[in-house]
Formats: structure tokens, sequence, C-alpha cells
DNA sequence: AAGAATTGCGCAATAC
DNA sequence: GGTATTGCGCAATTCT
């Protein structure tokens, strides 16, 4: 009765964070198909990024290949994402070259140069980790919501179970009592009937 | 009415998910009384600690220290730092680098020099790697679950208020019936003493 | 003592 | 153009 109060103000905010069910985002679309065509367009678009930098580090993680041989400081570009998916995808294995041959030879240049050491370059990634964090705890909050709702929701169905069990219990009894009055009304009847 | 079978179905694999309950085990001090809300939140907070490498890249992003104007060679020890969560923990903000002149100054060795050129390093990385895609996969699965559960629990819901409402009106009729009935019982016991 | 599981974080690609 | 999401790898921690 009063719980429900509770209950409903939890539901809304959770509500709340469902913005439209208009995600349907979660069954992520992008599978390894998906994946693998990345890794094609990747010198195409992509801001490179590749930090035409002096020291050449690498960003140290792109893709598994952070620790393959060395390319150190030639097609240090681009060739981002592909990485993953599909477990393995160790860095042993044979490398499509032909993605970084075709355009040219570039190898220290690129496109964009943003450079890493670029100003602006930075500002782009703090904002973006910011809005990285944003986004997380929002998630985070969101899934607390749905758990707590799943709570309340399954503690609210066993309250209700209880309720139609005290219902149906109330109405087998009134049944009962029903029937046993009609077959007494129909025994007084009879009774009746017969002393006349 | 039958419906119960896919639902408790979900219900399980939702519980299967949550190993919880069955663990008694370990103290476990950060049980935010919800039963469910430890794994998909639970912050541990901590964080922090630079490792050091031989080969000083590191690492690119170690606590937005990264960008830091260059300690690139020197200082690439665990240093402690506190980090902490509660938003923003901005790399701009004061660090206290008194946890990294502490101990001496050792600058390019540290204490157990894994370099990340070590086999070894990269195993540790690799099987790490996969540990976390395991992971994360079985969070996405968890939350997955746990929101179906909370559709289908608020589905069932519905359908148990139906049911209420019902019984209910059921109830109120057989009520209604039996107080006619003991009225015109009253009244033909009035009637039959009268006409005697 | 050691390996697996979690978790916060930053990066880059992409969705919006 | 910008922010919001998402998968990923790293490193610290925690669990087993």
């Amino acid at each position: 009765m009063m719980s429900d109060t509770r209950v409903s103000s939890v539901i809304q905010e959770w509500a709340n964070s469902y913005p439209g069910q208009a995600h349907p985002h979660t069954l992520n679309p992008n599978t390894p198909t998906n994946q693998l065509a990345q890794m094609d367009m990747a010198y195409s678009q992509s801001q490179g990024l590749v930090r035409g930098g002096s020291d050449d580090r690498m960003s140290e993680q792109m893709m598994g290949l952070s620790y393959m041989p060395y390319m150190s400081s030639c097609l240090s570009n681009t060739l981002s994402a592909g990485n993953t998916n599909h477990h393995q995808s160790n860095a042993n294995t044979q490398q499509d070259f032909s993605s970084f041959l075709l355009p040219t030879l570039r190898a220290p240049v690129n496109k964009r140069s943003i450079s890493k050491d670029s100003a602006e370059y930075r500002l782009r990634r703090e904002r973006n980790n910011v809005a990285v964090r944003k986004s997380r705890d929002k998630a985070r909050r969101r899934i607390l919501l749905t758990q707590q709702r799943a709570m309340q929701l399954q503690e609210e169905n066993q309250k209700l179970q209880m309720r139609i069990g005290q219902l149906t219990q109330e109405l087998d009894t009134l049944k009962h009592i029903m029937s046993q009055r009609h077959l007494q009304g129909a025994a007084d009847g009879a009774a009746g009937e017969s002393s006349i």
C-alpha cells in the first residue's frame, strides 16, 4: 500500500534514464563483419592522429600490434582500430599491407597531421575524456536503477501473488458457503414441502 | 497462465549470472545492502600507480598524467597516487610528487623490471586482455538479463494486477448476491411468520 | 604465490 | 562542429 509510493518513484527515475527506448544500441549492431570493414578504411578517413611526432611512441596500444618487431618509425599511421575482435588477432598474423601501400608510400607524414603534440589534439582528447567519464557515470547510474527497479518489481510481484492467494481463498470460502446454503435451501424446501 | 514458463526461464538465467547469493563466503565489506548492486557497480577506487618501463614509452596513458610536459625518462616508478574518482581528478591538478621523490631518485631503472619487451610481459598482457574481454562480455550479458528480467517482471506485474481486479470483482459480485439472498431470506422468514 | 576477474582510465572510431 | 557511446588495451586491485 504505501511502498507503492517508493516504488513508483524509483520506476520514474528508471524511466527517465531510458529516454526513448530508442536505444536499441545495446544490441551492438556492429558485429564481426563490421570490424573488418573498419580496418579496411582505416586510413581513408580517420583523423590519423599519427603523431608525426618525433619520438614515435606509437601510442602503445594500437591494436595488439604494438609489439610487432619493428615498424617503429615507418608506417606509424592511422591504422587504428581494427584491433581485435574475434579473439586473437594476434600480431603474428599475416597483415595486409596493401592498404598502406595503395595511397602512396608516405611514411611519417600523413594527411591531417594533428600530431599528438598539437594543442588542439590535447583539447579534443581532454574534452572526449570528460565526455567519456560523464557517459560512464550515466551508464552506471542507469544500470543501478535497472537493478533496483527489478528488485522492487520482484518484491511487488510477491505481494501481488500473496494478495491473489488471499482473494482466491476468500472466493473459495464464499463459494463453499453459498453451495452449502444452496443445499440447505433445497433441503429446507424439500422438508417444508414434505411437512405440508 | 502459461507464459510463466518463459518468464521463469529467463529469471533462471538471470539468477545464474549472479552467483553471489550462493557464496555467503568472504566478508566482502562492501555490500551496499543491495544484493545485485555489487557487480555492475562497486567502485574500488584507488588507481594511479605508474609503472616503469625500460624503454620509457610510459604507456601514454598513465593516469591522465600522460601529457604532462615531460618526465619522459625519469620518475617512472610506482607512485601510488590516490587519483581519486569522485569525478574530476583532472590531470592538471596539482600532483603530489613526494611519492616520487621519497624512495630515491632512481630514474630509468625500477624494481621489477618487467620491461615491456619481455615476452613474459606480453604474455601477461595478452592474458589479461582476454580476461578483460571475457569479463566485459559477462557484464554486458548480465546487464542485458537484468533489463529483460525487469521488463518481464513488469509484464507479469500487470497481469497479476489484472487478475486481482478480476478476483476482486468476482468477490464483490458474490458478496452482493449473498447479501441479497440474506435479505430475501430474512424477508421470506418474516413473511412466513406473519402468515402463520 | 600465481593466475583470473574486476575496474577506472584514456584512446580512437563512430553514432548522433 | 561538437558531444555521446562503445570497444579496446593498460595497469592496479581484488578474488580465488
